[in-house]
DNA sequence: TAAATATATTAGGCTTCCCTAATTTTGTCA
DNA sequence: TGACAAAATTAGGGAAGCCTAATATATTTA
């Protein structure tokens, strides 16, 4: 994505987002909550970012997005929800576990192989309500319950 | 994979198992270029292996693999197989493209995850002599390809 | 408003995984 | 076989990410 984002930090922006969806105001303890480490780790993680420019925060204050900041979350959370999408409906995944391995291989596909992967979903939406390619689909659903779905 | 395998150590493991399988013998030297790393990283990593087991190495001497670092090594081998092969037929990425992808987001995957992935590559196969599904991949074929494949 | 509680921050430490530079061992060949 | 080259190893260090314990600030409440 951008050239000195680890996943890390990605992981961090992205929850800043996602917490500013839900809640008027983002705090470090709603952060940690989310991200399952413990406030220090955040902190840190702030400092990174604001010293990438994607996050201000001032002590004891909220958190939020700079501009760059936001665009970048949103790039990150787009190519999230696709990669969940992806596996929930090609491997006939649960929820569940399609969101949390999205959450952990979304850092590590090539651009290429994203692009794709958009272009599945793409294309899944377009054919979907033509009715096209449904025997493919209602065949590797039963397949997949046959071994033990859920 | 096993509890305490980083996905740093199943790569340095495969990569052992990679080698052997073209050479009679692995040295150093040979994982550090295919691993793209230094030579003292390698020791490094084959002193965390040789602890769990996996690896028998005396100093100056070849590299091998125990009776478990061996049935350890195929299934991650066997594994990064499935899921490249699955890249590539599914989203038809290349092969560079599919193995390098692989390679990043192997160690990631639930096994549940994994499980669909083997399952879906079983169902390919079952079904492709039986030409069943095949109008469907030759439309996302013509889909991905018209959105600038290769 | 003062004490108690909650939250945030700092300090310092640990592990993993990589590196470079220096050293040791092995292998080659004149 | 002795010198040189190649390979392996050791020593030591750095970045990333996490942690706990201690401290500072903010918020709540009696």
């Amino acid at each position: 994505m951008s050239p000195d984002m680890t996943a890390s930090m990605e992981d961090y922006l992205e929850s800043i987002y996602i917490l500013n969806e839900r809640k008027k105001h983002v705090r470090v303890k709603d952060m940690a909550r989310q991200m399952n480490v413990k406030p220090p780790s955040v902190i840190e993680a702030l400092k990174s970012l604001e010293k990438k420019k994607f996050v201000i925060h001032e002590p004891y204050g909220y958190i939020e997005l700079t501009e760059e900041g936001l665009k970048m979350a949103k790039r990150i959370y787009k190519r999230h929800k696709n990669l969940k999408n992806f596996l929930s409906c090609v491997l006939c995944l649960d929820e569940r576990t399609a969101e949390s391995d999205a959450c952990r291989i979304e850092h590590h596909l090539s651009k290429e192989t994203l692009e794709r992967v958009m272009g599945f979903m793409a294309f899944m939406d377009e054919n979907q309500g033509k009715n096209k390619n449904a025997a493919m689909f209602r065949d590797f659903n039963v397949y997949f319950k046959s071994f033990g779905n859920r």
